[in-house]
DNA sequence: GACAAGGCCTCTGTATACACTGATGCGCAA
DNA sequence: TTGCGCATCAGTGTATACAGAGGCCTTGTC
């Protein structure tokens, strides 16, 4: 694995679990001493952390890590219902029903599960991701699926702004067993509907659920940022 | 600006306008001799083309043209049509009356000049593009203009393979200036309405114009391509 | 004659040196 | 005291050198 692929992911990991602010400046300098490797892999993976649109490069300044803010979170949603809704239409007109029914099924006994006592937040998780990667395979589109890859990036960075509701979890993978199930039947409306009905009650669970801190540290960039 | 800049910008035209074909090889050292700078440089503008899609890394063979195929045109106006559909109804919600007002009467005179015997077709692909920006800005949504500028650099692509007759152009014309008007009223039911014939047209002509050569000339890699 | 193995060679991946741009801070003048 | 200008410097942008990996050709053997 090349040191700039390296660089890539753990700086990008970094900004996803918010252990890089925004606002952040990353300077190639810093970073290549950091990670003991010289400025060439660096400059490479910050060019790509800008290309994903999380970090921006400022004239003079170098990268700093972007930021985030409530209005953001409304405008990926936006975007997350035109792709989401769209790949479940297409995720159900060419599904392998197997595999959605199998998700489904699993899902199902989650939703038992984290209903009980012990929520084991890991296995939906685990779910969710496997059922992102059926739709993507089964929507056979890849620009929707670059698409959906750079948004869920930007998903996860809000994401981790909020702890989930353990009672949301559950209606959650609820919502996305309806959504596997729908897409096994291969009913295109029922699946788009399920799709934004669990995406209206993600959106408002992220803005009711109380957030560490909207407003981050005033960055030390002036008017520029 | 930067070296790095140009020789991005000037390969994504390049390949864009099809003057470099798929399966081409980008050798660093050869496209740096061609622009008359380093190979730093050069490797930055290749990962930025690779970010785009437009080109792909192949291990140990460098970066290379990526192919296009009647099945990208498929998946192209599918991600299409999710996006702009969005994106009129939001621009709909959103949009300054008097911005696409004034789009619609320029396309509706466009319309007409269409129709008679001198076409100029500089001057609506330049509307067009005025349109673009206007909707865009009008979303008001970063996510959402990232993802159509990078579906719009695709688009151009298989654009140009063939050649758009006349009739199209100005029935194009035509369903543009309907999006602007319902835009420009407000209107989102019929915004997106007017969107979904305008792409369902528009893949029509694309699909049924004769076109210069869909497969290319075989890639000098063997099956990696 | 064909296939496999090994060596050579080209090209990428990385490191480092240098130049230049832009920011910052201090000093001088109004 | 404040504003403007210059100097200094930190940090990016670019060039180049070096090493390692992978491809291809050649040669030997079956």
């Amino acid at each position: 694995m090349r040191a700039s692929d390296r660089a890539y992911e753990a700086l990008r990991e970094d900004i996803v679990e918010w252990r890089l602010l925004p606002g952040q400046v990353l300077g190639e300098v810093e970073q290549s001493e950091r990670f003991g490797i010289s400025r060439t892999p660096i400059r490479e993976a910050l060019s790509r952390l800008t290309a994903d649109g999380l970090a921006e490069a400022h004239r003079g300044r170098g990268v700093v890590v972007s930021q985030v803010s409530l209005e953001d979170v409304r405008a990926l949603f936006e975007l997350r219902e035109a792709l989401d809704c769209r790949a479940a239409r297409l995720a159900a007109r060419r599904r392998d029903p197997v595999v959605f029914q199998e998700l489904a099924a699993e899902l199902e006994a989650v939703v038992a599960q984290l209903h009980g006592p012990g929520t084991d937040r890991a296995e939906y998780y685990d779910l969710v991701e496997r059922m992102d990667r059926a739709i993507d395979e089964a929507t056979a589109n890849p620009y929707l699926t670059a698409a959906q890859r750079s948004l869920r990036l930007h998903l996860a960075r809000v994401r981790r702004l909020s702890r989930t509701n353990p009672d949301r979890l559950a209606r959650a993978a609820a919502e996305h067993a309806q959504i596997a199930r729908a897409v096994a039947d291969g009913c295109e409306e029922l699946a788009e509907a399920a799709t934004r009905v669990h995406l209206a009650n993600s959106l408002q669970a992220v803005l009711t659920t109380p957030v560490r801190e909207w407003v981050q540290p005033a960055p030390p960039l002036d008017a520029a940022g």
